[in-house]
DNA sequence: TTAAATGCAAAGGGTTTGCACCGGA
DNA sequence: TCCGGTGCAAACCCTTTGCATTTAA
């Protein structure tokens, strides 16, 4: 959705951006708590993706008394907004991505565990190929490769 | 591994293929119990994926005294002898295939639920401009791609 | 006989839910 | 004030583990 109602194309480093995510929330008549600010400050340092369980470590960091079903349900909260999505890691566990300004997918070590991010371009032939040979349109922020990177085969 | 030891490539659908099973185990010295006999059935009669706990369910169908850490740990073994293999499902939850005589990844369509195997051609796209581009070998079995099918679409 | 498998029970991790209370708007 | 959120605890699902007992070979 990029008529998602954001004033510019929301930059995960540019904290501003955040400042946005409580008028949001207004706007719906929900409400800007410390739990949801500590959540979207947790966030807003978030390269990449990351575990519903990681958040809620994170959290904790920053306020040992957090509540896991705080995290979730905001989690779940702002994803209705738009403002993280989730899909699935290669371990099988719910994966939460920030800002979601370029969609990608992720490609996952299972020697070493690393992960990286697939570009739109990387991935643009798979999809290219599936939307003409079976009409099938893919969700690109879902997909996780698994394999061994080039200094695990090395 | 196509050196598996099988005398011809097995099919799923070829009930000799899993009589074999109960010799490969016992040349590695382990032992054809009526609760392995009793899983494989299962999976003789499974098409494309399942998941562990439907195969727990299937086999509690059989015999209402399954237990589930038993299945779970046969399914390890068969894995090691390249009767099923493991991949991740669109819900996050391990999803096993059988006798994965050519290895493949699958669709699923989010809106109705259905999927569909990735054939190798069809992946081979990504799978070589990954490995050119960034070494990266990619585990197709391991490879889910979730999106909406032609159906959904329309 | 004897190592491999089973049954059972319990723990484990991550996530979700119900419900009384609290607190932003 | 009032409805949305929170905290807490418990439940949940799937999967794994430890250990004494059974059983295939």
């Amino acid at each position: 959705m990029s008529r998602s109602g954001l004033p510019a194309p929301a930059r995960r480093d540019d904290p501003r951006a955040w400042e946005t995510v409580r008028e949001r929330l207004r706007d719906r008549g929900l409400r800007w708590t410390p739990q949801r600010r500590a959540l979207v400050a947790v966030l807003a340092e978030t390269e990449g993706h990351v575990t519903g369980a990681e958040l809620v470590e994170r959290c904790r960091q920053r306020d040992p008394a957090t509540i896991p079903s705080t995290v979730y349900r905001t989690l779940d909260v702002l994803e209705e907004l738009g403002i993280v999505r989730h899909g699935h890691g290669p371990n099988g566990r719910e994966e939460y991505h920030v800002l979601p300004d370029a969609v990608h997918g992720h490609l996952h070590c299972k020697a070493c565990g690393a992960s990286w991010e697939i570009s739109t371009d990387e991935a643009a032939g798979v999809v290219a190929s599936l939307e003409a040979g079976r009409g099938f349109e893919v969700d690109i922020s879902h997909v996780t490769i698994v394999g061994r990177c080039r200094a695990c085969r090395g």
